[in-house]
DNA sequence: GTGAAAGCGCTAACAG
DNA sequence: CTGTTAGCGCTTTCAC
């Protein structure tokens, strides 16, 4: 590979310093006209580009307006309302976004974390990996600016925080199903290593025990958070000889995929068997029938969230946050 | 956020020199043991971690293995595919990947272009916001790798680029609906600004004009590409006094407003009104009725433009390619 | 085994 | 307007 042109390789073609050819690039109108054309001919006509990593490393200190934002699954609407909160906030602010998705890999979240900080934005705003999440915590004592959302850091307590209270949700949602007269009640929820996933079965849990339920082991499973694994846990869970009359997803494409099990079952929502899922979706109010779901408010957490994130950023030794904001069940016809 | 530490900061902790310091991160093997695990005990301490920037910089060594991708509107699930295509590809190649949104804004658009570029990512994927992008021109003239998806950049050819063949694909939607028997069919198309909103529009034109259906201006409506202008304009041309019979919609969030509106008028489909998106959805099998649609394969083409711009970074005097790809009619119920 | 010093390519004072 | 120069944080000879 050719080595690339630089500085000096223009300044000299150029007979000036590379001062001015620096100068040329970023401040044109310091320079004289007919010098900044001569240089700019040479530059297109050696296609020279400036080194970034050059300029990165001279440019330091002060904030560049940027924050980065870590989401766990692109695919899942909810983290794509909160990816809106955060950019409508930042724009508002004029900061720009840069996002990255870890798609549930512990390595690529670690990858992601490295290069955002290397990559110098001011601060971030990440849903960890899990509540033990190292990397996250180091960044974090370093003194990083950075806000948690969704997820919480297990006993970690010097952080800005905000997220939903998911046991909650899911407790009201199973105890309308228990309202609606349902006792074989099955949940199936994302990956069992995310903290939202336990939460929700500890709210479904809550709801049965307070109602006299039985909790039946053989009715509680954890997929990948992926719409494949909704859609095989729901077949195998209506396949059984004594099948639940009601299913409480735990994440948005769980419940896609469960609907698909559904459908190809024959089965009938909500008379055949109930189904109620963790995560409205805009498209909710188009399924056949309308879902009843369990809303997140994922724009406001995005907002507040990026709100937490830039007060943290102009004043690093303020009081830690802890924000917890409620659930909204929607009824609609599928349970 | 108090300053990074550097390699100077540890030397002085340790009383050795910063050569030592960087030998003993980078050859543990060629430091004194003593002096090493001292070293090694203050890097854990003041958790020191070598600037990333700066260790490029003296690295003589060209690619960051990171690739940047710019999406026009990341609510719509076509994007969303082709997010994941461009992901998996570059993990497989070892890159990273940072992503904006522009959410179809010139401005933030050009913000965006400009950070990646000094973000130094070694190329991009750009959906551009029109035709006429002069920014992606520009950075394509000044050597810049950058491989163009879904939109094309009008007359410049000097460019490696990927699109659906936006036409055809609508000219089969409208000719299905023509076939099954329909005469006033509209169509509700995103930004008029975008060119796959006008590739649709020809589409359609063609179709009607094809089969001796006379245009009717009234029935050809361009939105924000925003649910809420789908479900508006829908809303309007339902409330006719001569309504269309069916309404063909140039985009996914489009589509679910005007199916909302469809809902709201009572209007049963597709006895009273048919309808196709163009876009298919993970949950349109899931539609009541489910939803018959015009499938771009996002994935594929995420993939693909992936390839084009590791292959162009790899050999930048390479020959420019132009792909076309097929979309799939999905015939499910709603036509 | 260790330190001093030379840059990597660039920007930003500071002089002229 | 333009040139000189001092680093940014790091790696790597080259001496000692």
């Amino acid at each position: 590979m050719k080595s690339e042109p630089n500085l000096k390789t223009v300044a000299k073609m150029a007979n000036v310093s590379i001062a001015t050819v620096s100068r040329a690039i970023n401040y044109p109108d310091k320079v004289d006209p007919s010098t900044l054309s001569r240089i700019n001919k040479i530059i297109k006509e050696i296609n020279y580009r400036p080194n970034r990593v050059a300029q990165r490393l001279r440019i330091k200190g002060g904030h560049r307006k940027i924050f980065g934002l870590l989401v766990p699954d692109i695919q899942n609407p909810f983290y794509v309302d909160v990816i809106r909160g955060v950019e409508d906030y930042a724009y508002s602010r004029n900061y720009a976004l840069l996002m990255c998705n870890f798609a549930q890999s512990k390595d690529k979240e670690t990858m992601y974390l490295n290069i955002m900080k290397s990559e110098s934005v001011d601060g971030m705003i990440v849903a960890p990996y899990d509540e033990f999440d190292k990397e996250v915590i180091d960044l974090l004592q370093k003194g990083f600016p950075i806000v948690c959302v969704d997820r919480g850091l297990g006993d970690y307590q010097d952080v800005d925080i905000i997220l939903v209270d998911n046991e909650k949700g899911a407790y009201e949602a199973v105890s309308l199903m228990i309202k609606k007269g349902h006792k074989r009640i099955a949940y199936i929820g994302g990956l069992p290593s995310i903290p939202t996933s336990q939460q929700r079965k500890d709210g479904y849990v809550k709801a049965l025990q307070k109602n006299n339920i039985t909790i039946d082991d053989s009715l509680i499973k954890f997929g990948d958070s992926k719409h494949e694994s909704g859609k095989e846990i729901a077949r195998k869970l209506l396949s059984l000889k004594n099948p639940p009359t009601a299913i409480f997803t735990g994440n948005n494409l769980i419940t896609l995929g469960a609907l698909e099990s559904i459908h190809a079952s024959g089965k009938k929502i909500p008379q055949d068997v109930a189904i109620i899922g963790f995560d409205d979706m805009p498209w909710s109010i188009s399924l056949n029938p309308p879902l009843t779901a369990v809303r997140q408010p994922g724009y406001e957490i995005g907002k507040r969230a990026a709100d937490m994130l830039y007060q943290r950023i102009m004043d690093p030794d303020r009081a830690y946050s802890k924000v917890m904001l409620n659930t909204i069940l929607i009824e609609r016809n599928s349970c």
